[in-house]
DNA sequence: GGATCAAATGTGAACGTTCACAACCATAAG
DNA sequence: CTTATGGTTGTGAACGTTCACATTTGATCC
């Protein structure tokens, strides 16, 4: 590293300042307890020689070691279907960065099992908390984690710990939006396209409540008939539409709980000679970058990921200071967007 | 954490297992000057007490740190849209904890200027090296590491130090591939949508070189006018696609050097009432997942970015670990996905 | 049979920071 | 004038590991 000079220490700002090694330390940490010109002073003297305080020698003595986890407990091949990971993970490292912190990855690797993920970095017992990803399967994951009394935000409801600090999209409104304004445009009958009956991420029913709360006030009751499974593939989406097209008073509106069978709808929809929004409208959740390349560009629902993983480091932070938190659950509004499809 | 409990050191496990605390030190390392048996009788305490060791200390007296950087010049905007991105990190982090390291994320942040990312690990100097990926704008990055002398491989050339260590997917044979098919199903004047003119990353020439080189191999030679530019999205595809129609005399097939531009191709083609694949056969390259769902199914280019990432960690553990490395290039083999649209 | 060597193990210092506590100083209070 | 007070600074130990070096042991060599 830089090459074989020595590396400059706290010892070396402390003497340059004309000060001792634990003023020097003061400033660093923020202390309130240091005089303002000497404060400025050591500041100075930091900058100039360009020091930068040694990661590990700050975490030695017991305290925070500065870094904290981003568990994501999927399979491999999960984790690159997930286009709002990354932007998940980039709000979270922002706001990582702006605390002085860093952001460590912890995925499930190439064990099948995603347990590997937090265990990994639980025994481990680095970083002073942790970030982690709702799945389906995190069940285990969040006891783990509830059993080890370590600081944890859940981004979206985790299955394993419902009393866990989350971090989560408003699906109740997103579900409830994308409904509103199906019935708006003058849809009575709307079909939906849910995720696998077993098995599926919490956020999906909530997006479902939502989508039946709408149909309440709007003075409609809820037919099961119009909903069919999926599982999330666009294929298993035309599948489920061609059942919905064969009913016998079919809807006229396909509310898909995600996008990608949402566009596997429109297709489907299309295949049977019908047109897209004409015939059939069709509004999808997600808004990954393929909704709005599709065609036609598909109306959905935006889940503002960039901000979850942003609020769920600010809370991770609070908690990790023993700070008291207002509320365990922090709700981040969707955002409809109307595209062609509706 | 862990409750109050004191925490279990390298003491603790020698007092019980009877030899001294470097002996533990030395089993904890694979040192290979330790007796059998003893090493035997102290992997056991470690077991028994399930000891672990703490990452701070390790990298204290002046060592490694068992942490790389995963540097993610990218403005947040483009951060969300890249696909490859999840499965390069997967692939790193999976070698990464093989090796026993941790992988420290760090992205651009809210800084529009990409060098952010660059800075705030590099200078920190915390970590014993780095993977960087390549983008358009990395120049300065690329100088900043290598004038640091600090280990680093980048994904993709690196423009801003030609001799980095790199590992890449075959962009080259990528395109020669796309090309070879689209000759052998009897197309002879192929268009291409290239990226912008200026500010494109390495990747593009490559493949367009690739394509040249099939060309040349077929007895053809490459036509100017049959290369049109986008900026990556679909839309820019479809507009150039409408140039390349627009011609005297058109291409039948169209080879757009990224996926999204292609899916915009093949729609401005239905648009003037042509068929793909019949009347003009499109390929894509990158295969991210919605070229699968895509209708007619996209032809493309897969890159293998899970391997890259992997191959990439393995590269730069061995340059941290001083070792030799035969080649300063490792390039991994793209496939040719042929699907619908050719 | 003493010298030489290598393998195995032990000893104490060092890494760069924070912690706990002590000491100093100026001011306010009695 | 003495004592308490609170802000500011300094001192030395401690964190848990690895490093450099020393020591012990047993085998090998001439």
């Amino acid at each position: 590293m830089t090459s074989a000079k020595k590396r400059i220490t706290i010892i070396d700002v402390a003497a340059q300042a004309g000060v001792s090694h634990q003023t020097v330390s003061r400033v660093i940490n923020n202390s309130p307890n240091v005089n303002e010109e000497t404060r400025n002073r050591v500041q100075q003297v930091i900058a100039d020689l360009n020091y930068r305080p040694s990661l590990a020698a700050r975490s030695l003595p017991g305290r925070r070691s500065f870094v904290i986890g981003f568990i994501v407990p999927y399979d491999p091949d999960y984790l690159i279907r997930d286009p709002h990971l990354l932007a998940q993970i980039g709000g979270a490292d922002a706001e990582a960065n702006t605390q002085g912190y860093n952001l460590i990855l912890s995925t499930a690797g190439d064990s099948k099992r995603g347990l590997g993920a937090y265990e990994r970095f639980v025994r481990n017992q680095v970083g002073d908390g942790a970030l982690v990803i709702e799945t389906a399967s995190s069940k285990a994951g969040g006891e783990l984690l509830a059993n080890q009394d370590y600081p944890y935000v859940s981004l979206g409801r985790d299955l394993g710990n419902p009393d866990a600090y989350m971090v989560s999209s408003d699906n109740r409104d997103g579900g409830k939006q994308a409904t509103r304004h199906l019935l708006k445009i003058g849809h009575q009958r709307i079909g939906i396209i849910n995720g696998p009956p077993i098995g599926a991420i919490a956020g999906l029913q909530e997006r479902l409540d939502g989508h039946q709360q709408a149909l309440t006030e709007a003075g409609l009751s809820f037919d099961p008939n119009l909903m069919v499974f999926g599982d999330y593939t666009r294929h298993s989406g035309e599948l489920a539409t061609q059942q919905l097209l064969a009913l016998p008073d079919p809807p006229t509106a396909i509310f898909s709980l995600n996008d990608r069978m949402a566009m596997g709808a429109i297709r489907a929809v299309q295949m049977v000679g019908l047109r897209v929004p004409e015939d059939v409208a069709v509004v999808g959740y997600d808004d990954i970058p393929a909704a709005a390349d599709f065609f036609p560009a598909l109306t959905t629902v935006n889940q503002a990921a960039w901000k979850v993983g942003q609020l769920s480091a600010q809370m991770l932070f609070k908690l990790i200071a023993g700070e008291k938190i207002e509320e365990k659950e922090v709700i981040i509004p969707a955002e409809l967007i109307v595209r062609e499809s509706s």
